[in-house]
DNA sequence: ACCGTTCATTTGACTCGTTCAAGATTGCAC
DNA sequence: GTGCAATCTTGAACGAGTCAAATGAACGGT
């Protein structure tokens, strides 16, 4: 928990500074992935209470850039983040819950697609969202939101 | 422009109620597919400047929610509809300018891929965004904002 | 053709995720 | 250790989207 050479390796690597606001959002990220910039954020305040909202967004921007970090925004979502990069590896979304699972590129190396009509694109990533419905949701099926009731929209 | 009789057609098919904002809204996506709630907004009020922000956002919704129209949002772009719906097909979009593009699927129905491992999930769409340049970008390389620079978001 | 119920729309305020700006701190090369 | 630039804190602002109440319009039944 409190061991964190190889994020603070990670860090130099991308010729960034090592601060405690980044280290501290890379360990959250590392425990908890999927998370939202709302959960980074408290995440990481149980261990520093005085880090800034600010700091966090501009962290995850700052990270993100440097690909040491993946955002990911299905739809409906707020934007999530996630360390495991580099493997261009895809996501399942439960319409229901939201709840995102990682799953392996079957071919590995990006872009794994390629489109039947590139219309002139220089294409280099294939993003690939599986929707559907967790084996929670789809065991309990209690209300189905976004199936046959226009209104609702789950969110949270 | 004025003959409207198919989207009525399609609107009494969703057991929805004929009115003008709502064809409005369809004939404004059939001509420009993609569009964002503002653009939907200054297209319906060419020719009903009447017509309230709220009213758009709940046609929009509601033909969204009974498949009329198709909602997208690519990252960091805000929700784009289109009416196109049914035949699965994917996206490309261009990192530097935001165009968007269709492109058929090759396989058909969806859900058109699925996954190694499905993790518990009933996967009932795949949904496939290609990340590249469009050919204007790829050929004039003035700026490429999300490449190098993780500050740039360029949005409109 | 009219009427009344029910669904849609207008109006205006509001929420929430995210970004902007200015000044104080702090990492790190020298 | 010192100094500069990158980073963080604080506080305010922005914009897409939503909520709620009241007015208005569609359409099935008469």
């Amino acid at each position: 928990m409190t061991q964190t050479p190889e994020l603070e390796q990670a860090l130099r690597g991308a010729a960034l500074r090592v601060t405690r606001p980044r280290l501290a959002v890379l360990g959250a990220l590392r425990e908890h992935a999927h998370a939202t910039t709302d959960e980074v954020l408290r995440l990481v305040r149980r261990q520093h209470p005085e880090v800034s909202h600010q700091a966090v967004y501009d962290v995850l921007r700052v990270l993100t850039g440097t690909g040491l970090v993946r955002r990911i925004e299905p739809q409906g979502s707020v934007a999530r983040y996630e360390v495991r990069v580099g493997d261009n590896h895809h996501h399942l979304v439960c319409r229901s819950c939201g709840a995102i699972a990682d799953v392996d590129c079957s071919v590995g190396a990006a872009p794994c697609l390629t489109p039947s009509d590139n219309r002139g694109f220089v294409v280099d990533e294939a993003e690939v969202i599986y929707w559907g419905l967790c084996r929670a949701c789809h065991a309990a099926p209690t209300v189905l939101p976004t199936l046959d009731s226009p209104a609702e929209r789950g969110t949270r």
